[in-house]
RNA sequence: GCUUCUUUAGCUCAGCUGGUUAGAGCAUCUGACUGUUAAUCAGAGGGUCCAAGGUUCGAGUCCUUGAAGAAGCGCCA
């Protein structure tokens, strides 16, 4: 007999006989036990009449145990569930020493979210940790459906790269040499000849002039896959390691990167909250108990699924920069110097500034585009007023930005010209400007920071959540 | 990196102006019960009060330094 899976059975017409595996949740009155396999968020009722099994093996039958069951699926006489099995034959295929589990979150009782962190290794085997990682897979297959429906190739752009100018932020060396005696060059500096590269590499912190790359001659690529960041960042959304998904589109324009941006969005949502129901279920609900126990001010003012539909129902409102700049300087809290950080045409916006326009101004996702060429990175396009690029932000509520993007320099002279501006060295390049050099064409990408958008479809609020193993500053475990 | 807060039983916490043997709920164990679904009832066990210094007759409590965690900020995705 084949093994069905628990979200099988419970969708199953009854049957004479089933075999399922899982582990233990509970086993009440000694007679109900709560099976789960992480199919799904359901546990299946396995009903044992205790009378007719062997009392030793009843007594390893524990919470976090693995057991395999044979039965018969009938329909339930209680009211939790419609179908539950009736035991035939139990295996215990692995125990838990109730003690031992008694000390780890196994044991079943309400955890902080911050002690689960501590056990990254045991938190998958919660509602909560199953139902945000189900819904990370949902969301990592859905975004390779969309690119794959709209004709994007996926290009693995390298983790390991000597490239080291794209500015984004501080990096992770990668290097064979031994650190207690490397050896050094004529001026005592490390001699990076002789690594493995034969040249000084890190881990990538973008992927996205590669992407240039491919979609210079693929059309429209993108990448997704981990990137580093060796800042130290204390945020409950940032992350040394995460994942970034990179579009990147030849022939596009700016307008053209924010339509794909608000179309991508929406149909990952809406892909969220047609197949992840039970699990978005879940956690809404969980959500509106967490609330409950918060003081007004602090609660959300939509459920997590009112939150995505809002998204998907309503065009992304887009302002320029400039525009935002003068929302801001009329806007109440800028009135009554609310506002820690001041608000002035060219001025880098805050949290407190992208925040208020987001979640009091619109309500509802913003792009700003059209940023001072100064805040932003040397390979975005210069406009024609001098005085900004074609660069545009997606912000969300709760999340801050969640996109970011740009169309690219593809004028040689203006990139190089750029690149002096920005202290960036045109020799280590040479590969990127020579796709000025041939066939140069508009073109125009984003990132999208993937544990972001988790976070927004899971209503987590700590990005360490929505990681498996999350890499921060001063933890690796596990 | 900065600011604020936290650290007491397996977990979540209480512990007053410093003063006998540090408490509760849940969890665990033992027993009872047995159609439960946060099962119920009775009993039991369980503590390096984050670490190192210091003040004091006396420190879980006060002071200093450090560590870890959280929230917010900066950097960004």
């Amino acid at each position: 007999m084949s093994r069905i899976k628990v979200k099988a059975a419970l969708a199953s017409k009854l049957r004479e006989e089933v075999l399922v595996k899982g582990w233990v949740r509970a086993f009440r009155s000694n007679r109900f036990i709560a099976l789960n396999d992480g199919s799904c968020l359901s546990n299946l009722q396995v009903v044992v009449d205790f009378e007719n099994f062997d009392e030793a093996l009843l007594k390893k039958v524990t919470i976090g145990a693995a057991v395999s069951i044979t039965g018969k699926l009938v329909e339930s006489q209680g009211k939790g569930q419609s179908v539950e099995v009736e035991a035939i034959h139990i295996e215990v295929l692995g125990e838990a020493d109730p003690e031992e589990v008694q000390k780890t979150i196994l044991q079943p009782k309400k955890h902080s979210l911050e002690l689960l962190r501590e056990q990254a290794h045991l938190r998958f085997r919660t509602n909560t940790f199953g139902a945000v990682f189900r819904i990370r897979h949902a969301m990592a297959y859905a975004i390779h459906k969309y690119f794959n429906d709209n004709g994007f190739f996926y290009l693995h752009a390298p983790i390991l790269t000597a490239s080291d100018a794209e500015g984004a932020g501080e990096m992770f060396r990668a290097t064979v040499l031994d650190p207690q005696n490397p050896p050094t060059t004529e001026d005592g500096k490390v001699d990076f000849s002789e690594d493995f590269f034969g040249k000084e590499t890190n881990l990538t912190v973008s992927g996205q002039l590669e992407a240039e790359l491919g979609a210079m001659a693929l059309g429209q690529v993108y990448t997704f896959g981990p990137t580093f960041r060796a800042e130290n960042s204390n945020t409950s959304r940032h992350l040394a390691e995460f994942w970034m998904i990179e579009p990147e589109i030849a022939f596009g324009d700016l307008n053209d990167d924010m339509d794909l941006s608000e179309d991508f969005l929406k149909y990952l949502i809406r892909y969220a909250l047609e197949n992840c129901k039970e699990d978005l279920e879940f956690l809404n609900e969980r959500e509106k108990k967490e609330d409950a126990q918060k003081p007004t001010a602090e609660r959300n003012e939509l459920s997590l699924i009112e939150r995505m539909e809002l998204v998907i129902a309503n065009d992304f409102e887009r302002i320029s920069y400039t525009e935002a700049i003068r929302i801001l300087e009329n806007s109440k809290p800028f009135k009554k110097k609310k506002f820690k950080f001041p608000v002035s045409w060219g001025v880098d916006l805050a949290s407190e500034h992208e925040r208020f326009l987001v979640e009091k101004h619109f309500k509802k996702p913003v792009i700003i585009f059209d940023y001072p060429k100064e805040i932003k990175s040397f390979y975005m396009r210069n406009n024609d007023d001098g005085k900004t690029v074609a660069a545009m932000d997606v912000l969300f509520p709760g999340i801050g930005e969640i996109i970011g993007g740009s169309q690219r320099e593809e004028r040689m002279s203006e990139l190089k010209q750029k690149m002096k501006d920005f202290n960036v060295e045109e020799e280590g390049l040479w590969w990127y400007l020579d796709t000025r050099k041939f066939g140069t064409a508009p073109h125009a990408g984003f990132g999208l920071g993937f544990e972001r958008l988790v976070m927004f479809v899971s209503g987590m609020t700590n990005i360490k959540d929505v990681i498996p193993f999350p890499r921060t500053p001063k933890n690796a475990e596990f």
